[in-house]
Parts: C-alpha cells; structure tokens; sequence
DNA sequence: TTTTGTGAACTAGTTCACAGCT
DNA sequence: AGCTGTGAACTAGTTCACAAAA
C-alpha cells in the first residue's frame, strides 16, 4: 500500500465526518467523488484492498465504513506524539485544533533551550528538555515524533529519535536526511512547498 | 514538468547552497546524489529539461546552477507572500526563518479577527483585515497567498483569493477545496500527514 | 436498476544504460 | 577517463469498463 492511498483514506474519514455530521446515512462513491471531487473508482479501489466494506446497489454505510477506516488508519486506540523543537512552529503544532479532534494525544514538547524548558504551550502543552525525549518513548509514551527545529539540528535529533525506537517520524526541518529500514519518515518542507508555487508563477502558471 | 520534479528542483537549490557554503567549485550528479541521497539520474533529467547546464567529465558549476535554478524558480526577484489566518499557525508561519532566507517576502497576515487586527507577529509582520487582502492583491502587492483558517472559514477565503487573481495558492486548511483553471494550489494537510505515518504503524510497520 | 469490486488499459514517473562530448 | 544528456525499459499509480451482486 503506497503512501498516497494512506493520505487518500485519510482524506475519507474526514469526508465521511462531514456527512455523519449532515445526518447521511449511505453513500455511492460516486457521490461521494462528486460532492468532494474526488475519483469514484479510485475511492472503491483504495476501500476494497482492505475489505468489502461496500454493498452493491446501494454504496457504504457511513458510520460503519468510517469505523472501519479508523481502525485501518491505527485511529482507534491513542496515538501519541512527542514534538521536538518549542520554536514558533513546534508550538502552533501542539496547539493545532485539527490534531486533537482526531483523537491524536499532544505528549509534549521537547527542546533544549533552557529558556523555555518548564514553560508550556498557550494550550498547556509542557515543554520539557529533549534528554527526557529518549526516557518517554523507550517507556511506550510516544509513538509518533514531529520534528520541527533549525536546520542544522535535525541529524542530531532524528539520530535520537530514531535511537529511542520510535518508527514513525514527521518531519518540517528542511535536509534530505535518512532513517534506517523499518522508520517511516515523512518530510513536510514548507521552503519547498511555497518554492514550488513560485516555481508555477515564473513558469507563466497555465498548467 | 510535473509538481514532483518543481519540488526536487527545490531541493537540488538548498544542496548546491549547502555546497557553495562548503566551498565546493563543481559537483557532478553522482557526487551529489550521494551526498544527498537523490539519484543521479534523476538529477540530471530534471536539469537538462531547462538546459544543458552540465559539463561532460567535469560535472555542474555550482555557483552558476544555482544561478539557474534560482531563476527556474522565479527566485531572482523577489516574491511577496501574503498570509490569511492570523492564529498560532498562521503567526509561525509569517515569522518562520526559511522562507526569508530564500528571499520570500512575509508582506501581512490577515485576519477578521478585531481582537489581533492592528497587533503584529513577534517577528513584526503586521496584521490587517482580511477586507485589506483583494485591494493589496489587485495592486500587485501579493504574488502567492498562503491560507491558514479553521475548516469552516477555507472555502470562502480560497474565494476571495481567487478574485482577488492570485494564481498561487498555499492552503494548510483541511478540505477538498477547488480552484478554477489557471490556480496552483498546494495543499499541506497536518492532519493527514500524521494520520498516514499512524496508518503505518498501524499496518505493522514494515515498509 | 444501482453500485460495488476488479481485471485490463492507460498514464505518469523513475531508473537503466550507453552514445557522445570534454 | 569521467560525466552529461537521453532514448529505452521499467515501475507505480490512475482510470476505464464491465461482470457480478444486492
């Protein structure tokens, strides 16, 4: 399974919130792909690799496929995210609303400076030194790592990260860094993503 | 040219910073592929579709391909950046050190909000009214919006943005939003990212 | 009749491998 | 000898189109 069909069933779940909550009970792909432009065909693809969650006639019962798709997307016990690096962005992340709302548990913040190691996030968010990082994942309490520090710090702290067995690593520093077989790593670099608009406008943009 | 090779050429820019920086003259595509952990092959394709930039037995000049792909890019003069959503992401964003270090230009943050209209982000970038935004675009003041609003408040904002004729589009909002022919939007979902890495470890991990 | 699930066809993207230039 | 630029081979991902099920 390619990472673009997980981010897809991602994508999903979220739809299937948004027509619970309009007190829809059923739904073709088709309608489906309509209403959030998305493909219909590649909708069934991406569900049927995983079950058959649909019935024939009649299309995918809302509640039940998204419970299912919660627990394919792991979404169905805790998950646990420790966020390294209290910088600006490390903290608008552990305040992010949308986090939370999918059942995801912001841990704590980890970072060096002993200037805001003690202090906490606007929502409460503790902000403890990275040394403890090691201590709290080893003891099970952290599952996903967000890395969000300078440039130059980020072999150091995905060498840690990695070192604490933790195998599922998001990361906004930018670097083409490498994590061994086994740790899944997913790069999201804000210089490359505004980069390649820019890229898009110089180009002339009709594409 | 594909979204795919515009972010590698992004990141083939960062390297060859990086090597400058190192005082490294001249780099052939294998060296940096594996400095980099690219691959050379690609490396050469993505370049030779803009120009014969290399030279046989010898390798790419760094400072002059960085020239070049500075100005691919749109690079080479600057590009103003305008971001609606003044919350905790938004205020990052506005403030995050890499995008001015690849001579973005943060012009305002936006927001409807009376409660932080008229304040500035910590890094100085002030915040207007979103009412501010299609004048200061219409002036040619904003190349490239970037939208960091709650879910509810993304399809209105992408609206205006579209009127307002920008052509380039950053959204970290979560939704299915579409904009008409002629508009590059980017989306960076937060949520999905980290729901595709609980995803993997939910599937065992082993890819 | 409607809609799923899926093989087959197609499209896009990557990597190989080597001729040709320096 | 070394390295680029590129056609050809390959791999991955998407969409089509239809048989089978409700």
């Amino acid at each position: 399974m390619s990472d673009l069909t997980a981010g897809r069933l991602s994508v999903y779940l979220r739809c299937l919130t948004t027509l619970e909550a309009d007190g829809v009970k059923t739904i073709s792909s088709g309608t489906l792909a309509e209403r959030f432009h998305l493909n219909a065909a590649q909708i069934r693809k991406d569900l049927a690799y995983f079950g058959e969650f649909g019935v024939r006639g009649v299309g995918y019962y809302v509640a039940d496929l998204k419970t299912h798709l919660r627990a394919i997307l792991g979404l169905d016990q805790p998950v646990r995210v420790g966020i390294i690096g209290a910088g600006n962005l490390g903290r608008a992340l552990a305040d992010y609303p949308g986090f939370r709302k999918e059942g995801f548990v912001i841990v704590a913040l980890f970072d060096t400076d002993p200037e805001c190691v003690g202090r906490q996030s606007r929502k409460g968010v503790h902000i403890l030194h990275t040394d403890e990082f090691k201590r709290m994942a080893k003891a099970g309490k952290i599952n996903i790592a967000v890395v969000a520090v300078p440039g130059d710090a980020v072999a150091g702290v995905v060498d840690l990260v990695v070192k604490s067995g933790i195998r599922a690593v998001l990361n906004f520093s930018p670097g083409t860094i490498q994590v061994p077989p086994g740790v899944k790593l997913k790069n999201v670099d804000l210089t490359v993503s505004l980069e390649s608009l820019s890229f898009f406008l110089a180009r002339g943009g009709d594409d």
